[in-house]
DNA sequence: GGCCAGGACACCA
DNA sequence: TGGTGTCATGGC
């Protein structure tokens, strides 16, 4: 909680994460897996063009169109296949209603989620904390680069380990947890990006 | 022109 | 469980 108020200090409210919709959100989160966020916005911005930003047209439209629409994300016959089966899984379970989905509890939830190839812990819980304003905590590459730098948690230390030291020293708070991520993404991206430890870092 | 970015999975031992 | 290869674009 020290840190996240220095960093909030730092940086102020953050307005997580970046997209229109709950659904966008989740076309995102797939998206950026292992990927800059520039490109994934390019891709969404095609998506939006193709008016392709509703669960029922990217359910329908073609696999390989929807992999051309995506291209500047990267790795976009793998991604066009992940999404498919994100789409499956909601209108098969949930009768494509993310309103449905969303009336899940966290914990059922994510372990669905995990069970939808190409949905991993981060992506099942960005999805869960910025889609579905569920208090779970988010682990990334970031997360990871900052807090073992300044010694919080191990290097190499496992997502679900990392995940502990937030939620067990932190209040479940869903608000407070989006901000929390947001501001770690703020700081990897702008300061903690190459140096080890540096002067200017507000958490130090 | 090499390196890297908001992962996840398949395959192997 | 742990290690390695694979997926690919765009910015610097």
């Amino acid at each position: 909680m020290r840190i996240y108020k220095k960093m909030y200090e730092r940086f102020g409210s953050r307005h997580w994460w970046p997209a229109d919709t709950p659904f966008e959100v989740i076309i995102g989160a797939i998206l950026t897996q292992n990927t800059a966020w520039s490109n994934v916005e390019k891709a969404i911005v095609n998506l939006k063009n193709q008016g392709l930003t509703t669960p029922k047209k990217l359910y329908q439209i073609n696999i390989n169109f929807l992999a051309q629409a995506i291209r500047p994300a990267g790795y976009y016959n793998i991604k066009a296949k992940r999404l498919k089966a994100f789409l499956k899984f909601l209108f098969q379970r949930y009768n494509g209603s993310l309103k449905k989905m969303f009336a899940v509890s966290a914990s059922n939830l994510r372990k669905e989620l995990l069970q939808v190839n190409g949905i991993g812990p981060e992506t099942a819980d960005s999805i869960l904390l910025y889609a579905a304003n569920k208090p779970v905590f988010v682990i990334d590459a970031y997360t990871k680069r900052i807090f073992s730098r300044h010694n919080f948690i191990k290097p190499d230390a496992a997502y679900d380990q990392a995940q502990r030291f937030f939620t067990s020293n932190l209040p479940k708070d869903t608000k407070l947890f989006n901000e929390y991520h947001a501001l770690i993404v703020e700081l990897g991206k702008n300061i903690c990006k190459t140096k080890p430890r540096c002067e200017i870092c507000p958490i130090k």
